[in-house]
DNA sequence: GCTTTTTTTGACAGCGCTGGCAAGACAAAC
DNA sequence: GTTTGTCTTGCCAGCGCTGTCAAAAAAAGC
């Protein structure tokens, strides 16, 4: 490394051993200037020589410096930690939603704290003000169900903490969110049955305090009536989201002796996997018996067959948009990103378990 | 709540707003004691007088304080962070090691950072060195395929903090580990084999980078030559833990006009379950035809027909240990817990796969 | 009673960094 | 030339807490 090419720095520092940390004053010293130039230039601030920039940065490599994020968080405004908080079961879900955030926060040289919540329990909402209370994180994510619970909403903004959620029902507007059309997703997917040929089409709900499950079985109901169709209460059955509550849906729906829908939508793909496993115990066949769709393409789906026609929620992409919001005033970006209600797109994908009739 | 209960908390003093953080200093003025006292109470450190105890407790209470982590690490020797290095595909692997971890970290109030990485990156180790630098962690746990690089294992020894590797394949006695005894399991899932009357058994390997898949191979080659058996080379196939390389392999096994063994060990179940899908695609029944064992207990078995049969690893148990280890001196148990190669146990599950013949 | 030992408490420095402000360097304007 | 304005840089305080050490209080010993 040639040191001399801008400025000199100072002879006789000692460099460190192999694992050593060295703080913004050996920078400082090495470089010859003050620990505030040295930050300065670390944190990228305007109105330092070009010169002398390079002089510290090289003075940084050379030592390997990394700031103490710890140490700035705590002079400083940012903590460089952004928090998730979620209570969903669905592993692949969450795991989806952290990728997203972590791709994006890396981008910053931010870190992801991660705090899974019992929904259910009493202490949730001093959990989490104590939490934030504890640690100053510079931004919250929430997913469903968390997104839509009063008193989770109530503790992150008492603590001032700027947060966004992740495809929330309840309270639009209340701060930035990033989703896509669920309603919309279900609708067409409605549609799609439809022009199949399907009238009599059965619907399996999702779990009722997931915002999703309603606005799906709006979608739902929306496409029906346009159509001129008027839905059989008897064909539309609670379920919750889990594979067992589709093996109940689907055993109530092909109870014999009784009339059943040439389609079903399920709320979601498990649930979806539970009526198709019932289906197939029944001798029902899929999909000349009757046709299935689910929602959430679900990792599972190519193991079983017919691999079912879903709908494909970028939940990754959300999760990366969500943390956008977050990071956006990193980048002065002010009115651009944050205060919104981002929308991405879904895909409807079509595959073997629907069949024109 | 009665403050005159014990000692005399100062009159006078503004009772924070909702939303408020107070801090130390808040909380030593109501109390009316310095602020080291405080500190004392809140880390439960001894030679406090029990009435000065409860005093300042219960000006914490009021003022609903929580101390500051980041001033905390920064001040102290502890960070209260514990890091979690992983390069791994499987979503439900990952979510039961977050969530073992997590557990335990909560019982002592420590927080988890997640710090996914690619494991093939030429700056993996750069990487890890930078963040390490960057936050002090108290701790870090390393899964599988990181926790056998030696450029990882370096990493973190240069930086001095604190790891426990889960189930590592390199390197026994390097660090603490926690695992479950694979060759065991294989062994064990093996003899079962052998006991159903199988002894033309063919095998699937695992991923080359994932040391668990070379004990796998180790305890089948084990059992098989303990009864007798000559394995057949042509009757180990390559796989990659994917249901794609799965697919491959079950394609090789079932190709016409060969010979084919009884039973086929894949090492893990999502392998199987591409073996499973090709068997049926080709009109080979099972367990009929051909038994098949995975290994790992996939979520996706129930989805399936049959159920295989396989080897449930305690994930979450195995993480919440390797976190107990890292915390175990909060508690100062030294010699316990630390320094430790602890072994979970596994549990074999005998499903619809395996027949015997 | 007094002295010695132990327990309890507080003063103070400082962890590594940033924010505010002022001083110094330099260029532009008069 | 001097004055004004802008750009660079450094000084200092302090973020909220813990570690060290010494002082004060209480308990124990004679």
């Amino acid at each position: 490394m040639d040191i001399k090419a801008s400025g000199e720095l100072k002879a006789g520092v000692n460099l460190p051993a192999s694992g050593t940390v060295s703080t913004i004053n050996d920078v400082a010293r090495l470089a010859g200037v003050s620990i505030k130039t040295v930050s300065r230039v670390m944190n990228n601030e305007p109105n330092v020589r070009a010169e002398t920039r390079t002089k510290v940065q090289e003075a940084a490599n050379l030592l390997h410096y990394r700031p103490n994020l710890l140490a700035r968080s705590l002079a400083g405004a940012r903590s460089f930690l952004i928090g998730i908080f979620y209570d969903n079961p669905n592993p692949s879900y969450i795991n989806s939603v952290q990728n997203g955030v972590i791709r994006r926060c890396r981008e910053n040289g931010y870190h992801l704290l991660i705090e899974p919540q019992d929904a259910h329990s009493p202490d949730l909402e001093r959990n989490i003000a104590g939490l934030l209370a504890t640690i100053r994180l510079d931004g919250v994510i929430l997913t469903p169900p968390l997104c839509d619970m009063a008193v989770v909403l109530h503790a992150v903004e008492a603590a001032g903490v700027p947060y966004v959620r992740i495809s929330p029902f309840l309270n639009p507007g209340r701060s930035p969110t990033v989703r896509m059309d669920e309603a919309r997703a279900a609708y067409e997917m409605t549609q799609h049955l439809i022009e199949m040929g399907h009238r009599d089409i059965g619907f399996v709900l999702g779990h009722p305090e997931h915002g999703g499950a309603h606005l799906r079985y709006q979608g739902f109901t929306k496409a029906l009536s346009e159509a001129g169709i008027t839905p059989r209460p008897d064909w539309v059955k609670q379920g919750f989201f889990s594979y067992e509550s589709g093996v109940d849906a689907g055993k109530a729906f092909f109870e014999a002796g009784k009339s059943r829908p040439t389609a079903i939508f399920s709320s979601n793909d498990y649930m979806a996997f539970g009526i198709m496993g019932v289906a197939q115990q029944m001798g029902i066949r899929i999909p000349e018996d009757v046709s299935i769709c689910g929602f959430d393409d679900a990792p599972g789906s190519i193991l079983i067959w017919p691999h079912v026609t879903t709908i494909r929620q970028p939940v990754e992409d959300i999760a990366y948009a969500a943390a956008e919001v977050l990071l956006a005033r990193d980048e002065g970006e002010d009115g651009e990103k944050r205060d919104t209600d981002r929308l991405l797109p879904f895909e409807l994908i079509k595959r073997n378990s629907v069949r024109a009739i």
